[in-house]
DNA sequence: TTCCCGTCCA
DNA sequence: TGGACGGGAA
């Protein structure tokens, strides 16, 4: 692993580096978007956006994120919030789970932290939902800190760019990721990075395949899971053999066992609702 | 039908 | 380390 890292840095020549380095900036003055939460360095702000997009298209998150940020202006009315609200937000977006992190996070920053948002990758890393790729993504665009932030565009693009071998890891990745951050515009340089990743064509994006596979999505459990809370977000209460009525996926009761189980539901006088 | 996207847990 | 976890668009 330390051979390899030291391999790689040399086998690219400073002058490859600034090339790559104009053409990606050249880019983004051209091309860069504009999206909602480049305009603001608020960390409540971007730590939402960054839970959005968590394997989620930018053009979804964007629809999403103006009326989250509306409803739930601060970590207090998110540390508040229902669960019912906080899901008919995010409802659309996928993965409910983040949804419920995301909170869980905003919580302990309230609770242990005391409201003072961590700007450390490790303590980061600590806090539910949050793993590699957002504790940095956190860093740079909150606090513009020069930390390598490596999501599977950036990725492509360096692999590219620099005709790295796609067996190389996100770590060994990250010494290169390191040296291209110009000083002082770290937030600035991982946008550029990000819209210039976007822009890859198909073919190029093909020869990096995402680094995790999806199984199929229709008349899975995950499937059955989203329509369940649609269901519930709706209706608000009903008896659980009305609910599972609805449902045809044959792991219904195994299903149902487990939203209970990582509280998205709770039953009470024999009635399902959303905690 | 395939594509697109990180985190958590066993 | 591999499987679970959404859902809209192409």
């Amino acid at each position: 692993m330390k051979t390899r890292e030291i391999t790689l840095i040399s086998d690219l020549e400073k002058n490859d580096l600034r090339r790559v380095k104009r053409k990606i900036l050249r880019f983004y003055h051209s091309f860069g978007r504009d999206l909602p939460w480049r305009k603001t360095d608020n960390p409540y702000h971007i730590l939402v956006s960054e839970f959005m997009l968590q394997q989620t298209q930018v053009s979804r998150a964007i629809e999403h994120y103006e009326q989250f940020i509306k409803k739930l202006p601060d970590f207090e009315s998110l540390v508040k919030v229902r669960t019912p609200l906080l899901l008919k937000l995010w409802s659309g977006l996928g993965y409910n789970s983040r949804a419920l992190r995301l909170r869980a996070a905003a919580r302990v920053i309230v609770k242990n932290h005391g409201g003072k948002f961590p700007e450390d990758a490790d303590m980061l890393k600590k806090l539910p939902g949050i793993g590699e790729y957002t504790s940095a993504a956190i860093l740079a665009f909150a606090f513009n800190k020069p930390v390598p932030v490596i999501d599977i565009n950036i990725r492509r693009v360096l692999l590219h760019e620099f005709g790295i071998d796609n067996s190389v890891s996100n770590e060994e990745l990250s010494f290169i990721a390191q040296r291209m951050i110009p000083r002082g515009k770290s937030a600035l340089w991982h946008n550029a990075l990000m819209d210039y990743g976007a822009a890859l064509s198909a073919e190029i994006k093909k020869l990096y395949p995402p680094l995790t596979k999806q199984s199929k999505f229709r008349g899975s459990r995950r499937e059955a899971r989203g329509y369940i809370l649609r269901i519930l977000l709706k209706k608000k209460a009903l008896s659980k053999q009305e609910l599972l009525q609805m449902i045809s996926h044959r792991e219904k009761e195994k299903i149902f066992a487990q939203l209970k189980a990582e509280s998205f539901i709770s039953v009470k006088n024999g009635l399902v609702r959303l905690k």
